[in-house]
DNA sequence: GCAAAACATGGAAACTGTTCCATGTTTTGC
DNA sequence: GCAAAACATGGAACAGTTTCCATGTTTTGC
């Protein structure tokens, strides 16, 4: 492969020379720069980008750590902030820890030594302690002390399906999510919001019997049976909250097994945007979130970073979507 | 930030035997040993990767240019393969090309800029001469000259359909899916074999009359209103083979719209594996490819062509997964 | 016409590791 | 006891850029 010197001898210039040819830069008569690009195509010079990396300290690639990116909203959040960053020149470098601590330690290790640029921290995990926070590290869903973080307006979209269910006449209502996820259970995420909000909001108009259920997801799936013991437990709720449309979707399964109607004898209303990949007839009610909305802060905030700007945390707004279930 | 000077200088020896105690290779007395590490974690030294990058000349990552990777299969097997890779060291780079050349040129510069060392290819575009064949490259679903490649066994899986759908009864076929997507519609991909194996197997069987749909899909999707215009002008179609679970789908509520029922009127297989994520009541028939096994497969033969071994192009086996729709 | 500003260029240092090679010390084997 | 093998260590070259600085040339303004 050649590099700058060997075009730097070609054309009878200097190195110095070449790299403001190549990096647009300085001061470089006309006539040199022609004659510079003319070799650079005629031996094929392209510059060496980890020698670039290099002497400017810096690689252009930001690690996106996150628990699976086949999860729809996960998915389509990455795919946004690989958009983002390719318009600033960018590399996204994904890294789904499936919730092992082990392997968030060591894609978190990669900012210390030079691997990446910046992280993209989405975790349920205890790893305050193993965040670099002279470096630029971005939270989705999450806070730690010192760390910018983003996330959509979790206790909001609680309120907001909270007023669908009472406008709609509910009576007995019932919150069914995940608030500790996990290694540590101790852990409480910005996810926890969207039961407080619900609760909240509920309180608020004097409705204080709330079933709270606080299963703990797992991979993401409530599990049918104890779907099924549920409803079977709470006949009498005709409002449900689910914390995701995953939830939300085996809720539904459940409950129309069991002889009941949706939206009907029961109304229930999801979390992420009624794209939910599962098997139903119909299109689930749900407090949407924007992935696009989301990269676009959690990049800009990012970029930020990398250039020595002040960073605010983003608050990103949800929105109902009205679909079949309620 | 410290670096291996400072090491070498506060344990009072020399730089080369630091390295030789970080990468644990060569002579190096125990007593030695200790006293480097110690000031190791005294000083809390780390090294740094893009230097050790630019010694060795490659650095470990890989990239993954693919379309879009929140389309479900694409998206599980980015998944796998970052898995795969992340148990040998190497780290994934996610390039969504969206379909666009000019990004996917982009991409595949990172390789002769020693930005990454391998790139998994996906891609429906006419990209053959941006390829640099003396590097590590690897393409799925599409044959390049000079290029190893992995690909699911399209043509079995045309046949096993075919075969599949005769057994059921089947008096009259169609094919529907897009072979010739991307910027060049005279591009054929490895994925035209379901086609060519779903109608072989019927001509062997004596069946000459087959409709076959050469729709656009774009962005994967089939229009509803193209659908059902289909299903007005082929009335007597009893079998239908779908490219793609998500055209599956598409067919499917559009039969069940115009009055038909599924399986019963009209049998439908689509292509992936059944996991689709569209809003049917059923679960689709489909010929299954291992998102998986293709990793694995992939995976394997990136890490042969990074460490100058021999690689062979690979067809991974596909399979019958039966759903509702049959 | 001349000083100042702008333009033009190249050498060398810096970035931070790995590794070859030279040198020196121990241990081994008989 | 001595040669050979194994162990141990450090200096320096090298990887391929960017950029500071020094030097020199041309243009500008009055």
């Amino acid at each position: 492969m050649p590099n700058i010197k060997d075009v730097a001898k070609k054309a009878g210039v200097g190195i110095a020379t070449v790299s403001r040819v190549i990096n647009d830069s300085g001061y470089v008569k006309k006539e040199t720069r022609e004659k510079v690009e003319k070799v650079i195509m005629e031996i094929e010079y392209v510059p060496n980008e980890i020698a670039r990396s290099m002497t400017l300290q810096k690689n252009k690639i930001v690690a996106f750590i996150l628990p699976n990116s086949t999860h729809l909203f996960f998915g389509e959040l990455s795919y946004f902030v690989e958009q983002e960053l390719f318009e600033h020149g960018y590399k996204l470098m994904i890294c789904n820890s499936s919730e092992q601590i082990a392997k968030e330690i060591i894609y978190l290790e990669m900012l210390k030594n030079n691997r990446v640029d910046a992280v993209i921290l989405l975790t349920n995990n205890d790893v305050e302690s193993l965040i670099d926070k002279n470096r630029p590290v971005v939270s989705f869903d999450r806070r730690f002390e010192g760390v910018p973080y983003v996330a959509s307006d979790n206790y909001k979209g609680g309120v907001m399906a909270a007023e669908k269910l009472l406008e709609l006449g509910c009576k007995k209502f019932m919150f069914i999510g995940d608030d500790a996820q996990g290694d540590a259970s101790s852990v409480i995420t910005e996810v926890t919001n969207r039961r407080v909000g619900f609760n909240d909001c509920l309180n608020e108009h004097g409705v204080s019997d709330i079933v709270n259920i606080e299963y703990p997801l797992g991979d993401y799936i409530v599990s049918a049976d104890y779907v099924r013991e549920l409803m079977s437990e709470y006949k009498d709720v005709d409002g449900i909250f689910a914390i995701s449309d995953a939830a939300a979707a085996a809720v539904i399964e459940e409950i129309e097994l069991s002889g009941k109607r949706v939206p009907e004898d029961v109304k229930v209303i999801g979390f992420d945007g009624g794209r939910s990949f599962l098997n139903l007839g119909k299109k689930i009610s749900s407090i949407g979130q924007s992935p696009e909305l989301i990269a676009k802060a959690i990049c800009s905030t990012i970029l930020n970073l990398c250039n020595n700007k002040p960073v605010y945390d983003q608050i990103i707004p949800v929105y109902f979507f009205g679909g079949d279930t309620t």
